[in-house]
DNA sequence: CTGAAAGCGCTAACAG
DNA sequence: CTGTTAGCGCTTTCAG
């Protein structure tokens, strides 16, 4: 807004006459350095030149802070006769602050880490399609508020120390780690912290998406099916408030639904799609048996993984058994039978963290807060009613 | 390793006297600028502290560029002795140095940037499962050597300038860009690029897989199959070299099976699974008519599609059209049918990516290479034999 | 409204 | 082998 302002504003000859004064200096000024690298030694390769703060000032004839003062929008301190001219100069020298510079002088550092479980064998961070759509959204949200994200595996605190100590973001995205790792990563109690999907700890910001009311939708509509012999699928072995709000959620609507406590059994299965097809596997004979007629997954991928164990050892999907998912990822819409699911808006879900933790960084709230997704039953095709 | 060394070797007893007489030193370091802080308007967050190394040079009673010796590993220019005691106190203090002040300095970032395309409407960078596997790898590949990783959504020049100079990356690896996309974005001729799988411009270095061959393996496997009519779908209306050296392969492939030219089709869709899906749709009369018995898709989430559209339609695949997908994504396990699909390995390509780039940045290999991943037919369920 | 001074934490380039 | 000197580019005081 300032930069249009100020180029139609009724400025003093100055201004426009940068345009063109500035242009040769420049060119003479790039010449020293560039030539300098030529003769030097192969081994680094020279830096983009980097116009300075100083470069604008030299031009426009001020002060180095004035030219400071116009860049981070102090207009109050600026006269806009000096501050058309800064522009103008900034504009055509095309300068580009230097974050490092910055993060030095200002100790802030605009730079964001996204926090993901790095483990040795695993094949890579984002293997779960949840996180990955999370991923995208964080960049995309902190990218229109002007920070940057720093993507790194983690595996211990030491990893985490070497990232945010280091590199002095000015907070980080915990994401794809139970309550016990995120603990165990021992982040640095005055960072701006969020923890997405685990229990946050002292001081830790939160969001999740309504597990509590994913799993009872999910019983609702199970048992609303005329399911009675339910098992419910996911990392159950690893301390994880959101595994356990799910199971309780659940639990709730099978009690609701007049089943006694033993209708629902739980399994503890590692969230891939290997898992799940192991697990469909195992349950088959009771399937087969009617014994068991529905599983509710803790994630789309694990239950893709289980309708294909079921589907491999020759039962239907969702004739013989019902099958249902949580996220609603693409990954849902594209397996056979398409996965019915508990939807949660992952989109909104990256955004809210990332609007979380500027809150944060900022200080607008001082206290950590939880933000809680909500969450909605997708019915597709791979819940049907109760096998008579 | 030489932190071991040292804490056995037999020091004098200034190493040892380093690690209690430095704690309580450090505890009143801090409380200062703690206290300072708590007094101060709380609208900026303290920053951890900082241990730098001053504290440390203080402590052990030498000046600051013998401690930056010791810590960046130029043990030829300091005694045992010295460095000893100085490895002790960095481990004591937990000294971690600072990345912008080092930039700084150093004019090296040890961060390397990762740019993806932003689309407006897109749903999110990493919409690919290729793109995200072989950001995975890139991530850990970039992480074993000591560099960080930046994920930025880009869509124009200045998005690149304003990640790349504003952090002074060391280097970018550009990925899911057309040919035309990575020219748009005008990267800066001095900074290190890899390119994936795109066109590399002049000077920039590429990673993609054997594309001519993977189309060649393709075209083989489908005309052995007994395939007449053939169709390849994707990107082809973008200026894509990939693509055209797939369709190229495929063609060459139907060519030596002794198919006229007109055997092979091209339909222009984006890589996506409705793209795959609206395809599937509309090839669904010729199929039934007997006029296409086989589709090879460049994306395996496009072979998805397409598959569901032929299966929408009433279709059966591969009884009545067998369709072949690219890249052998965890989605071609995922879906019904299996994918068959010509496979290459995106962890090493992240991996090639990174080395490809570091080198590019210390300057081993002073001209940018291009680096191809070899490719193999992995026949599943979704290919058989042409229909009768 | 504008400027001068000082320093963020680190490293190159020299001196000893 | 060790220390000194000078900045990297920017922002924060504090003076005009």
């Amino acid at each position: 807004m300032s930069a249009l302002q100020v180029a139609g504003a009724p400025v003093r000859t100055g201004a426009s006459s940068v345009l063109f004064s500035v242009i040769p200096r420049l060119v003479s000024t790039i010449a020293g350095p560039a030539a300098q690298v030529a003769t030097a030694p192969s081994s680094r390769r020279s830096a983009l030149h980097h116009v300075t703060l100083k470069d604008i000032a030299r031009e426009v004839g001020v002060s180095v802070m004035t030219v400071s003062n116009v860049v981070n929008g102090n207009l109050g301190r600026v006269s806009p006769a000096t501050a058309a001219r800064v522009e103008a100069a900034v504009t055509a020298l095309g300068y580009v602050p230097n974050a490092a510079a910055q993060s030095l002088a200002a100790r802030r550092t605009r730079l964001v880490g996204l926090l993901l479980p790095s483990r040795p064998d695993d094949t890579s961070l984002l293997a779960s399609p949840h996180d990955v759509a999370v991923t995208g959204a964080v960049e995309a949200a902190l990218r229109s508020r002007d920070h940057h994200l720093m993507l790194r595996g983690v595996a211990t605190a030491r990893d985490v120390s070497d990232s945010v100590r280091r590199w002095s973001l000015d907070g980080v995205v915990v994401m794809g780690f139970t309550d016990d790792e995120v603990r165990a990563l021992d982040l640095p109690a005055t960072l701006p912290t969020v923890v997405v999907d685990a229990a946050a700890g002292s001081g830790l910001a939160q969001v999740r998406s309504d597990d509590r009311t994913g799993g009872r939708l999910a019983g609702e509509h199970l048992t609303a099916l005329g399911h009675r012999h339910l098992l419910i699928c996911g990392p159950a072995g690893t301390a994880s408030g959101v595994v356990a709000q799910r199971v309780a959620g659940f639990r709730e609507a099978a009690r609701r639904a007049g089943l006694p406590d033993d209708a629902v059994t739980v399994a503890d299965t590692p969230t891939t799609y290997e898992g799940g097809v192991a697990l469909g596997a195992r349950i088959a004979p009771q399937v087969r048996a009617g014994t068991l007629t529905a599983v509710f997954a803790t994630a789309d991928i694990l239950a893709a993984g289980v309708a294909r164990g079921l589907g491999d050892a020759g039962l239907r999907v969702p004739e013989d058994a019902s099958v249902l998912g949580y996220d609603d990822a693409d990954l849902a819409r594209h397996v056979t039978p398409r996965l019915s699911t508990i939807a949660q808006d992952t989109t909104r879900k990256g955004h809210v963290a990332a609007d979380l933790l500027l809150g944060l960084v900022t200080g607008q709230h001082a206290e950590p807060r939880s933000e809680t997704i909500p969450v909605a039953l997708t019915a597709r095709e791979s819940t049907g009613p109760a096998p008579a």
